[in-house]
RNA sequence: CGGGGUGUAGCUCAGCUUGGUUUAGAGUGCUUGACUGGGGGUCAAGAGGUCGCAGGUUCGAAUCCUGUCACCCCGACCA
C-alpha cells in the first residue's frame, strides 16, 4: 500500500469527546469516527486491524470445529416472543415495525435465530454436536454508551452456539470454546485471564469472562496469587467463616438508645462511639415486590447480584420508603431485625457477631447489645456481601488482588433456556425425543482492538502488537525527492511485498518529521528509514516501535532481517504462555 | 430516567458575564507559490461560518429570554 493512495487522516488535536485513550488514539491514527452516539464508521486503517481479529477468530473457531454462517439482522418478533424475551429485554432491544406493521427488532444477540435455525434441521443425534458462529453486526440500544467502540450501540461481534445431546457433551463444547478462548486472545497478543462470572439472570451453571487487563476497565477482577482463583467482583465469593461459639458467652442485655436523625453507618459509628464493624446494617430490599431484609456487618457492602441469586428473584431492587415503613414501623435509617416483619436473611460477616448495633424500627432510636438467637432470628446465613481487600480466596485462603479489567469475551453455558421455550428436540437412540443442551459463546471484536490499545501505548500513539497490526512494515524515504532514496525505498517495499509482508511506503511529499510522527501513531511494529546519509553508506535504519531501538542494516540485508524479526513474533504469540 | 456540562471554520478553542469598534476571531488543518528537507519547518497569498435549530425581547442578538435538538460527563438501570 502507498500512504499516498491511502485514505488515512490522522490528526494532532486530541477530540472534544473522547475520554479514553484507546477512542482518542483510535480517531487521531484515522482508524474510527463517530456518526452519532454509539455509532461508528471504521477507516481502512481501522478494518484492517478488525479483520485481523477476525481472521484470528476464524482460524481457532474453525480448528475447534465450530462452523461458520451468517445469520440475520432484521428478526421478526414472533421469535423474541417465543423465547419470551420480548417483554424481558427491555429497551435495549430496537425494535420498529415493516411495512404491514408487523413487529421486528434489530438483534442484540442472536439465540432465538439459530435455535429456530437449529431445531429445523437437525432431528437426530446422530446430527449432534454441532457448533455454529458467526461474526456480525449487533444492536443494543445501550442506555449511555462510552468510551468509543468499547461500549457502544452498534457493534462486530463473533458469537458462537452449540448445542448438545447431553450434559457430558455439552460441557466438552463448553471446554472446547474455553480453549479456542484462550488461543485467540494469546494470538492477540493481550494481557487477559478468564475470570469466573455471574450467570445472570438466564439462569446457567457456568460462565467465565476472558478480561483484558487495562486501568480504564469498566470490570473489578478479585484474584488470588497464590491459587488461581479468578472472579467478576460481581461474582467473587467470600469463604463461610467457622461458627465461633465461644464469643456467645459475653452477651450483654439489649438495651434502647435515642439516637436522633441518626442513620447512616458513619453517623451510627460516631454517636453511639462504636466501630462500624460492631453495628448491623438492615437493608429492606424488594424481591419480585416482595419485601426481604439482609443484615450485613456495616462496614461491607451487599452484593444485590448474590441476594437476588439466593432468593431466586427476576428482579431486585432497594426498598422504597413506603416498604420500608410498613416493613419496620420506621422511616429510612432505623431498621433492625429485631421484631422485623419480614424474611431475614444474613451475610456470613455477622455470623459470630455479638452485642451488635442496629436500628431499633423506631424512629431516632437503635439497640444496642443485640444478640441473634435470643432477639432475632434469621432465616439463614449466606455470602451476600462484595468481596473486599483483605478477604482470603475462598479456594486457598491466600490473599486476594483487586485489578481492573474489559470483558472482551464471555463463554456460557446455557443449558435448555432456549431450547426448551423454543422445543429444540432431537430423537435420541431409544427413539425418544430429548432437549438440545445449549451454550454461547460471544467475542466483542471492536472492543477487542480498542482494549488492546489500551494496552499497548505511549505518548507518540498506538504500539501494535505484530499479529493485530494494520501493516507489519512501513517504509519511510526521508526525502522523495532524491531518486537514490526513492529507487532504495521502493526496491526495499517491492521485495518485502514479494514475500508476503504487509508493508506500506510512505511516498508522500512530506518533511521526514511528519512521517515520523504520523508512523508512530498508527503504531506500526517495524520501520525501515531510508535517508541519503546512511544510504551513501549503502545502509539503512530499522526502527522498532516498541522499544524506539534502531539499528542499521546494508540495503540487501534489511529484508532478511525483517522476516526473521516477523517469524520470530508472531512465533512468540502464538506460544505465549498463559498468565 | 435524575443531575451537571457543551454546541462559534474540517479539528481544538477564544469572544457571551456588562447587546453596538469584530465587516465574527486565533491556533491547527486545507489550497497556491517560494525557500527548506532525519522528529508535526519558515515566509507570503488564499478558500472556509445562515455562531446547533425555532421563536421572542430590542433600533440592534453569537451575546439576553423561552422552547427544542444533538453530543459529552456523573449516577440510576441493564447483557
Amino acid at each position: 500500500m502507498r500512504y499516498s493512495e491511502m485514505h488515512l487522516p490522522t490528526g494532532r488535536e486530541i477530540p472534544s469527546d473522547a475520554e479514553v485513550v484507546s477512542n482518542q488514539l483510535m480517531i487521531r491514527a484515522g482508524m474510527i469516527r463517530k456518526l452519532t452516539s454509539g455509532i461508528y464508521s471504521y477507516l481502512p486503517m481501522g478494518y484492517r486491524v478488525i479483520r485481523k481479529v477476525e481472521q484470528i477468530i476464524r482460524e481457532e473457531m474453525n480448528k475447534a470445529g465450530a462452523q461458520e454462517v451468517h445469520l440475520p439482522m432484521v428478526q421478526p418478533a414472533e421469535l423474541w416472543q417465543e423465547s419470551g424475551r420480548w417483554t424481558f429485554y427491555g429497551k435495549e432491544l430496537l425494535r420498529f415495525r415493516d411495512r404491514n406493521d408487523r413487529d421486528y427488532c434489530l438483534g442484540p444477540t442472536h439465540e432465538e435465530v439459530i435455535t429456530d435455525l437449529v431445531r429445523h434441521d437437525i432431528k437426530t443425534y446422530r446430527q449432534l454436536p454441532c457448533n455454529l458462529y458467526q461474526i456480525q453486526t449487533k444492536f443494543r440500544d445501550e442506555v449511555r454508551p462510552r468510551f468509543g467502540v468499547m461500549r457502544c450501540r452498534e457493534f462486530g461481534m463473533k458469537d458462537a452456539y452449540s448445542f448438545d445431546a447431553d450434559e457430558a457433551g455439552a460441557e466438552k463444547s463448553y471446554e472446547k470454546m474455553f480453549a479456542a478462548y484462550n488461543n485467540i486472545f494469546r494470538r492477540c497478543g493481550l494481557k487477559f485471564r478468564p475470570v469466573e462470572a455471574d450467570s445472570g439472570s438466564i439462569g446457567g451453571s457456568f460462565s467465565h469472562e476472558f478480561m483484558v487487563m487495562a486501568e480504564s476497565g469498566e470490570d473489578a477482577i478479585v484474584f488470588c496469587e497464590k491459587c488461581n482463583y479468578a472472579a467478576n467482583l460481581e461474582k467473587a465469593e467470600i469463604a463461610k467463616p467457622d461458627a465461633d461459639a465461644d464469643k456467645q458467652k459475653d452477651q450483654l442485655a439489649m438495651e434502647s438508645v435515642e439516637t436522633p436523625d441518626v442513620r447512616t453507618i458513619d453517623e451510627v459509628s460516631a454517636f453511639l462511639n462504636v466501630s462500624p464493624e460492631q453495628i448491623v446494617k438492615t437493608l429492606i430490599f424488594s424481591a419480585d415486590g416482595k419485601p426481604c431484609a439482609v443484615l450485613i456487618r456495616g462496614d461491607h457492602e451487599v452484593n444485590e447480584i448474590k441476594v437476588r441469586n439466593y432468593l431466586g428473584a427476576a428482579e431486585l431492587e432497594l426498598a422504597d420508603d413506603e416498604m420500608i415503613m410498613k416493613a419496620t414501623g420506621a422511616p429510612r435509617g432505623f431498621a433492625g431485625a429485631v421484631g422485623i416483619k419480614t424474611r431475614v436473611i444474613a451475610d456470613y460477616s455477622i455470623m459470630n457477631l455479638v452485642n451488635m448495633v442496629t436500628g431499633a424500627n423506631k424512629e431516632n432510636y437503635h439497640l444496642k447489645n443485640v444478640n441473634m438467637g435470643r432477639d432475632f432470628q434469621v432465616e439463614s446465613f449466606a455470602d451476600l456481601r462484595v468481596s473486599q481487600p483483605g478477604d482470603a480466596c475462598p479456594r486457598c485462603g491466600g490473599l486476594i488482588k483487586f485489578v481492573r479489567g474489559i470483558e472482551v469475551g464471555h463463554v456460557f453455558k446455557l443449558g435448555t433456556k432456549y431450547s426448551k421455550a423454543m422445543k429444540a428436540v432431537y430423537l435420541d437412540r431409544d427413539g425418544k425425543e430429548k432437549t438440545m443442551i445449549m451454550g454461547c459463546y460471544g467475542i466483542g471484536i471492536g472492543r477487542t482492538v480498542a482494549a488492546s490499545i489500551e494496552q499497548n501505548f505511549d505518548q507518540d500513539g498506538i504500539i501494535w502488537p505484530m499479529p493485530l497490526a494494520p501493516f507489519t512494515v512501513i517504509v519511510t524515504p526521508v526525502n522523495i525527492k532524491e531518486s537514490d532514496v526513492m529507487k532504495a525505498s521502493e526496491d526495499i517495499y517491492g521485495e518485502l511485498l514479494a514475500c508476503g509482508v504487509e508493508v506500506i511506503i510512505d511516498d508522500r511529499d512530506e518533511r521526514a518529521g511528519v512521517k515520523f510522527k504520523d508512523a508512530d501513531l498508527i503504531g506500526i511494529p517495524l520501520r525501515i528509514v531510508v535517508g541519503s546519509k546512511n544510504l551513501a553508506q549503502g545502509r539503512v535504519e530499522l526502527k522498532i516501535r516498541r522499544s524506539g531501538e534502531s539499528r542499521l542494516y546494508a540495503v540487501g540485508e534489511v529484508v532478511d532481517e525483517i522476516r526473521k524479526i516477523i517469524a520470530a513474533e508472531m512465533n512468540a504469540a502464538d506460544e505465549a504462555p498463559l498468565i
